[in-house]
RNA sequence: GGCGCGGUAGCAAAGCGGUUAUGCAGAGGCCUGCAAAGCCUUUUAGAGCGGUUCGACUCCGCUCCGCGCCUCCA
């Protein structure tokens, strides 16, 4: 029985999804105005583990992660590069592709973008404020009353007393209450074109949170299992998202948006949590530049998704050599597509691993107690660690391509299968000072070499 | 100030009321021409103070420290 802690609850619960056999997920990507960071990629390889272990579990999963492609930021950086929205918008996406697909994340089943949804948002607004919920200001902002909302904070835990005597809210003037949060914006003089839409509140654009609940709902309908993010959208976006779902739907109705709530911890540096306005990111394509992306998406499944993950160079060096032991079981086996073995006893405690809240790093400590067994008895159940690594992502690829991977130095393949020619007959000459001589120059170059039984193989150091 | 999370061995990181986590690093051994890899053995734990218990790293309380949210943020 798969149990996952559920933000609602503040406990782990025993997952029970609302037709049996499947899963609606709904997970909420990225503002596409720039690059990926680690951060964004570690929330990004966490539901897709996520993703991957129900599908294992035998759910039918319907996995759906937006692609938020109107807000501020990207209209304020579009005027600035003096290119259109779309422009600025497909580029990252491109790139975010492009990152997400050497991480090993699987595409979802939809991929939303927020532009696409206006009607079903403005729907949903129309709800709202038949239900009493929202409001046109006096500046044509429509507005969310927070106060008419009895269950507002019930994810966050917070009381809307307690926020209100928090110091940093803005005196917006036209808003009842300084939290409610805007559904819809009136379209500004200086605002291009692109980001305006007719609206029975005239010209305008959605808020941000208005967009999640809005595509939640088009592709998973009222209520569904699943809904992950990243810690800090636990408040305000997903109680908001909230307010707005089950407020459309009537207060009185009883009927609930999400059942589970998940969220992933951050990624630090040093402590601090990573983020854009602390400027201590690390986009993943720089950090793809220095290291092999399974061992990034390694690294970030290494740890548990809701733990907090510092991020340095020494840790994913840590990563790599910890990877390089599991392939090195993997060395001189075939790739094949054998599947898991369930009745196994590794894969009994793989399972129970990950049954409790996606136990990650106990189901990889398990995988290392299967590469020991490797080791030690042979290599009948090198098919079953394979397997059990591409349950989480891992392990897939030629063991000798991973092992050689970011090449050797400054040499190539044919320079490197020189050298170990040369050594191979000073040493048959019995000739060790030369012998040793070749090997320490490649060493010089990061290229170890190993003498097993069946001959001279070489790994990157 | 309000709410929440965490403090595990040299580093990283888990589970668990009583039995080896796991990886890297260290020590000894086997293997090797010597190494590397691998195998075997092994040293370093549970912030502090109380409480519950036959027994606590694991449950409860307090203290100290760190982090997050309360504003856009994965």
């Amino acid at each position: 029985m798969l149990r996952i802690y559920n933000t609602l609850a503040r406990d782990k619960q025993d997952f029970v999804p609302l037709r049996p056999g499947k899963v609606g997920m709904y997970v909420c990507g990225i503002t596409v105005y720039d690059y990926c960071h680690l951060g964004h990629g570690r929330m990004m390889v966490v539901f897709d583990m996520v993703q991957r272990w129900l599908r294992a579990s035998g759910f039918a999963v319907t996995y759906v992660r937006n692609i938020t492609d109107i807000d501020d930021k990207i209209i304020r950086r579009a005027v600035e590069n003096n290119e259109t929205i779309g422009e600025l918008t497909g580029r990252f996406i491109r790139a975010m592709d492009e990152d997400l697909d050497a991480l090993g994340v699987q595409k979802p089943d939809h991929e939303p973008r927020a532009t696409q949804y206006v009607p079903q948002m403005q729907a949903i607004i129309g709800a709202l404020q038949e239900n009493g919920l929202a409001y046109q200001a006096s500046g044509g902002d429509v507005n969310y009353a927070v106060r008419k909302f009895p269950a507002y904070g019930k994810l966050s835990g917070k009381s809307l007393d307690e926020l209100r005597a928090g110091e940093r809210v803005e005196v917006d003037t036209g808003k009842a209450d300084p939290l409610d949060f805007v559904l819809w914006k009136s379209a500004k003089e200086a605002e291009p074109e692109e980001v305006k839409w007719d609206s029975p509140w005239g010209r305008g654009r959605p808020g941000w949170h208005i967009e999640c609940s809005a595509m939640s709902c088009a592709l998973l309908g009222e209520t569904f299992d699943i809904h992950g993010g990243g810690q800090d959208l636990q408040f305000p976006h997903h109680e908001n998202e909230i307010a707005q779902s089950e407020g459309a739907m009537g207060v009185d109705s009883g009927k609930r948006f999400v059942n589970t709530w998940m969220h992933n911890g951050f990624v630090r540096v040093d402590d601090e949590k990573m983020s854009k306005s602390l400027g201590n990111f690390f986009t993943l394509r720089e950090i793809l530049t220095k290291f092999d992306a399974e061992v990034v998406r390694f690294f970030l499944l290494r740890s548990h998704y809701r733990s907090p993950l510092n991020h340095s160079d020494a840790h994913l060096e840590d990563a790599r050599g910890a990877l390089t032991r599991l392939y090195t079981a993997l060395k001189g086996v075939p790739v094949s597509t054998s599947s898991v073995d369930w009745e196994e006893p590794h894969a009994k405690r793989f399972k129970a691993a990950m049954d409790d809240d996606f136990g990650t790093p106990e189901a990889i400590a398990v995988l290392f107690e299967l590469a020991n067994k490797i080791n030690r008895a042979g290599r009948e159940k090198a098919g079953q660690l394979r397997a059990l690594g591409g349950v989480l992502g891992l392990l897939q690829r030629d063991a000798q391509a991973f092992l050689q991977a970011g090449g050797g130095g400054g040499m190539n393949e044919a320079r490197i299968q020189a050298s170990i020619e040369a050594r191979l007959a000073a040493r048959k000459a019995r000739d060790f000072a030369q012998a040793d001589r070749i090997r320490a120059e490649l060493l010089a170059q990061g290229i170890v070499l190993e003498d097993g039984a069946g001959g001279t193989t070489w790994r990157r150091g």
